[in-house]
DNA sequence: CGGATCATTGAGATTTATCAACACTAGTGG
DNA sequence: CCACTAGTGTTGATAAATCTCAATGATCCG
């Protein structure tokens, strides 16, 4: 780790930590939060956080690279939960019981920060602005789970998946129209509920019709305007 | 209401209530949390508890009655994002905002427990145990919301629908095997995602193949191995 | 009774999945 | 440097599931 000497003092790759200053809290309160941060990592593609069933003691925010949750389920078919990317939280899930219920796996080399759930529950008590930044997390999550949810075509899932992207990526100031895409078309089959061969075809026809330039996992949004139309209602809020 | 002059010492048709204290709360604290509580209703059938875009200031705990929450879409197609029985807490999404994101109906008479979120929140500040339980509250949602987005086939979904409401029901003391549908078929479609009619024909199918009854909106279930072992991969936690 | 709402049924259209084959890329070792 | 291979992605043909549209039927409530 580059930054070793400051993580007991301040995280500036933690977006966490950030957002808890903009919740209010204080940077004393803030040392309080980083004695219970364990960085972890890093993890290379295909190494798993965590899996599902292992007893559930922390949750994690992801410092870099990109983070795939996921379940197995009784058929044997992979469901992608999501794509974390750096400042996003993994394990929320975990919380209403005693084991994670699903496995998250490092997609390319990605670093964490490790939060003691019980530690920063205690802290919580303390902290109002800590503890309101999680509730807000918490609830965030409960809003996208239920978008991706919705009955919507393949080219709107599509279109919500790359604008979703391109925010996120944009927020952490990458560039918002061209970036790499960390993840197998599989794996972005799994997460839209689609068949592999339906992203491919997507991809292909948006690409034709001057929407994209994609190159194996690089993509280039040329018409933001037309996709962010097409995934308006999945994204809507 | 019936229990007026109880509802500041202790609510005992407030499933809400009982859960903090299986969390850990004593007798004490349950009446802090009391205090701030506000029973509203009675809503009848198609009454609003909240709409989108209203200023969120309270979560809710179902005291008698089906709450349906639900949002509307651009394209003007309605989205049932739950059904919400006694014991249940709406609202929860909507901490991460200022206002609702969906709106809540009430599918029959139904009565409510409010608790003006950022009292509970001072509150769980005090109260370890409530701390908790909100954290559980809303982790759960999040692997609810998630398990609905999977792509299953419309007899999975509709065994998933029916199994899980009966064990809910059952959890309240209601028969397990024998109840009332309280919302439309039309909405049962737009909470599974299909059209109403294909949840007419599964339904039906079901009955001839000996699954259950279905008489309007009375529903027996027959053969409940099977309905969950067609549930199983979406219900598997 | 009459109207409105809700539910059911059938026929055909559409979307997406499935299956099978092939292409491309990167990495490996001869 | 060139096969070779494994993994990944693409493409086409066909099949299956579900939706849509249209019509009919049932129930409730004034």
């Amino acid at each position: 780790m580059a930054d070793d000497g400051d993580e007991l003092t301040f995280c500036s790759t933690c977006a966490f930590s950030q957002a808890c200053l903009a919740e209010g809290m204080d940077k004393r309160s803030l040392m309080d939060l980083h004695v219970l941060v364990e960085h972890v990592g890093p993890f290379h593609a295909g190494e798993h956080i965590f899996r599902e069933g292992d007893p559930f003691e922390a949750i994690a925010a992801v410092r870099a690279g990109t983070v795939k949750t996921y379940m197995i389920d009784r058929d044997g078919r992979e469901h992608v939960l999501g794509f974390h990317l750096p400042g996003e939280v993994i394990g929320l899930d975990a919380i209403d019981g005693e084991t994670y219920p699903c496995n998250a796996v490092a997609l390319d080399t990605a670093m964490l920060c490790r939060f003691s759930f019980p530690k920063i529950a205690v802290l919580a008590t303390k902290l109002p602005g800590l503890q309101r930044h999680l509730f807000r997390l918490l609830s965030r999550d409960i809003g996208r789970a239920a978008l991706l949810a919705g009955d919507w075509s393949a080219d709107q899932r599509m279109a919500a998946f790359l604008i979703g992207l391109s925010r996120r990526l944009a927020a952490r100031g990458f560039s918002a129209h061209r970036f790499q895409l960390t993840m197998a078309r599989t794996d972005i089959a799994n997460y839209l509920r689609l068949a592999p061969e339906t992203v491919s075809r997507v991809l292909r026809r948006f690409q034709k019709d001057g929407l994209l330039m994609v190159d194996r996992r690089e993509v280039e949004l040329l018409d933001r305007d037309q996709l962010a139309a097409l995934a308006d209602p999945i994204l809507h809020r």
